[in-house]
DNA sequence: ATGAAATCAGTAATCATTACTGATATCGTT
DNA sequence: AACGATATCAGTAATGATTACTGATTTCAT
């Protein structure tokens, strides 16, 4: 199952590494429908899915009931604000340790951990004065 | 609109609290229905959300699509088996501290994070073998 | 005991995502 | 350059978890 070219997957991973917040499926198809009018919302899917599998892009699983999408694959961690639900990027240094923490009273193997962080972003803190 | 008394929430809450593990919707429904039978799926849910707006539990996002309900409502980490699906209660020390590495170079308010381990539990490392 | 309001059982609706289908695009081979 | 195997597509139907609706029942302060 060789994977060929598609112009579909292309214009997708182009729109995701073009933006800075993390769309979910939705927004790519919205978005990406302006280029290419007559794509498929299962397209959209189905390439976003193929993508995170062959490590592409990465899949954000953030608790808000909907998948976003991330064209950054190296290790980093998100803040999602409770009051507008955006997802912003953190710069931070490692807290890789927490999983050898995790493993210390663990019988079984740790792999690793996922986190993110929640609260009030810059601009909705202003906002709710 | 005040609380009242309902037996089928007292069902549920009870069932939750004796269980280790940490239960679906679906999986609460079809064992609260032995003691409870003609209870549906649509009060289990119902409950289940009330319970954790009021906090006497813990509604858990661990990404597998499903929400899964813990009647421990104190702080702890879970571990979630990428083998066999399950979710087990971590016993280890604070890392609440991860939350001030995040606040340190954002400029919004970081109220707290989400954190959760991944890999395989003690059962399955053996099934592998 | 009574009545307002919370809760219920049962069912329909919603929402994100996946699966299916017959048509189209890609690409190594001739 | 045409051929053919198959990856991919657009469009649509199906799935699965969860929520919303509705008319009946239960709770509980008066």
């Amino acid at each position: 199952m060789a994977l060929k070219h598609s112009r579909q997957r292309n214009v997708i991973k182009d729109f995701l590494m073009n933006r800075k917040d993390h769309p979910t499926a939705d927004i790519v198809y919205m978005n990406v429908r302006q280029q290419y009018p007559n794509i498929s919302l299962g397209t959209v899917y189905r390439n976003l899915t193929l993508l995170a599998d062959i490590g592409e892009i990465q899949r954000l699983r953030l608790g808000d009931g909907v998948d976003h999408f991330d064209a950054d694959t190296s290790r980093h961690y998100h803040f999602i604000c409770n009051d507008c639900g955006s997802v912003i990027d953190l710069k931070m240094e490692s807290i890789e340790s927490i999983t050898d923490i995790a493993a210390k009273h663990f019988n079984g193997h740790v792999a690793g951990h996922v986190t993110h962080f929640y609260g009030s972003c810059e601009h909705c803190m202003k906002e709710n004065l």
